[in-house]
RNA sequence: GGCAGAUUGCCCGAGCGGCCAAUGGGAGCGGACUGUAAAUCCGUCGGCGUAUGCCUACCCAGGUUCGAAUCCUGGAUCUGCCA
């Protein structure tokens, strides 16, 4: 048994949106019917925990691995070193230490996305160790050989910095990443490489370099970037990460994440995101289209994406704490047990005994001053077990007390903290 | 190497000796309207807190002055122009 092929897959993936970029389709169609086609996606270390734009790949890795793929998942421990050019300014470089605490981080959280046994079982790959101890001259004479500098200097991404600077390293990038396709493709038999359309020039130059070097023939093809509604990119200020870390991010958080995608968003997310047949998403975004005020495509796409991320329990957590914090009923006629694991989900604190609502709000990080917390009470932004507070220099009673010991604040609509007093 | 200019709060950007915790825009936060959406409108936006108050802040270190983001000296960084 080598696993069945799907064929279908390519144009599910055009369906889905997830190709924005590639070599030859045709070449490439022919190569993924024909059998199992061994494949790879990097992830550089460029942060303690992968976000939004890592997890299209982590789906789309996974999709080729359920068609019937082999994947090699790489993590950047060496072009992590280096720094892919942003397209602004010079990355400043991470230590050593971080990169390789990174790379395992990485390493670690990739791992759980694909299946590790069966027939076309996943590899995990790491580029430091065929990388860190290549020599230079080897790597001018075998690898550098193949870069025309004036054909690098007409890419995109270093034209742009020719104004603002570019350092020697950060241009070299191309060359690792290109690299790291060859080896794979000469020591794996690895023939298609994909990732996000930002790095399209390095990808297509990894194939370049294996017909070159070896007169191979290697597949590629590029994920679109997923913009904001008003055209700016994610993960740029706080507020907008999607970190896959539950310890920086909580199923919870990340679950209200996906909940408030905007309508004109929901339709293309659940298609890269999730694993829903055609039919169902197309039922999902004509619903979403007329009865918008159901929800039912964020509601969707937050369960499986949570499910596919975190896990069934965890989503099952995330739900129930949503339902008992949104659901406007009496908090006071929740059992004690839903509330607490509910405001556990959200973000609970605990307290030693009551005190001021000015300084709980400051204590359970809703607001960062008490300044503000005043201010936002006045301004009406704050509420306790659901009722707003008028006072600044409100102060909860015992009676206040949900279940003997647990508070609910707010602040604004949708941010909530448990506060446990005892 | 020489000359000229710049450096202000999360970001952009005014201010050019007292009326400056510092105009305006954006982001953020709160409210209204809603659907835990978008758009729009309103408010708010250093800290302590409510005192004609105090502390911290206009790249850094000194200085002039009753008083400096604003003037002077030195330093750092950036940007033009000339070699």
């Amino acid at each position: 048994m080598t696993g069945t092929i799907d064929p279908t897959l390519l144009d599910d993936l055009v369906w889905r949106g997830l190709i924005a970029h590639s070599t030859d389709l045709g070449a490439l169609r022919e190569a993924l019917t024909a059998g199992s086609v061994r494949f790879y996606v990097g992830f550089d270390p460029t942060a303690p925990s992968l976000h939004m734009g890592n997890l299209v790949q982590l789906v789309t890795a996974r999709r080729l691995q359920d068609a019937g793929h082999t994947p090699y998942i790489l993590v950047g421990g060496a072009t992590g070193m280096i720094g892919d050019p942003k397209e602004t300014s010079e990355r400043v470089l991470n230590s050593l230490d971080t990169v390789k605490d990174w790379s395992e981080r990485v390493r670690r959280q990739v791992a759980p996305f694909v299946k590790m046994e069966g027939p076309n079982a996943a590899t995990i790959v790491n580029n430091y160790d065929w990388t860190a101890s290549l020599s230079t001259i080897d790597f001018l004479r075998e690898i550098g050989k193949h870069f025309p500098v004036n054909r690098m200097l007409q890419r995109d991404v270093v034209s742009r910095r020719l104004e603002s600077g570019i350092s020697y390293t950060e241009f070299s990038y191309v060359l690792l990443q290109s690299m790291d396709f060859l080896n794979l493709y000469r020591d794996h038999g690895v023939t298609l490489q994909f990732g996000g359309s930002d790095q399209w020039g390095n990808i297509t130059g990894g194939a370049e370099l294996i017909r070159r070097a070896v007169g191979g023939h290697a597949h590629a093809f590029a994920t679109p970037l997923i913009a904001k509604p008003d055209g700016t990119k994610y993960g740029k200020t706080e507020g907008d990460a999607l970190w896959l870390d539950p310890e920086m991010m909580s199923p919870y958080a990340f679950h209200q994440w996906w909940l408030n995608v905007d309508d004109s968003q929901v339709g293309s997310m659940l298609r890269i995101f999730t694993f829903l047949s055609h039919e169902e998403i197309e039922a999902l975004e004509a619903e979403t289209e007329q009865e918008p005020w159901r929800r039912s495509g964020q509601k969707r796409l937050a369960d499986e994406v949570t499910t596919f991320v975190h896990g069934a329990e965890e989503t099952e957590h995330a739900k129930a704490a949503a339902v008992a914090l949104f659901g406007g009923g009496d908090l006071h006629s929740l059992s004690p047990s839903t509330l607490a694991a509910a405001l556990r989900e959200a973000g609970a604190t605990s307290v030693p005994s009551l005190m001021p609502v000015v300084d709980l709000l400051v204590n359970t990080g809703l607001a960062k001053s008490k300044g503000d917390a005043r201010r936002t009470i006045s301004e009406g932004g704050v509420y306790l077990n659901n009722v707003r507070i008028e006072d600044p220099e409100a102060e909860p009673q015992p009676s206040d007390l949900i279940g003997g010991s647990w508070l609910v604040l707010r602040r604004g609509k949708k941010s909530f903290a448990g506060v446990e007093v005892g």
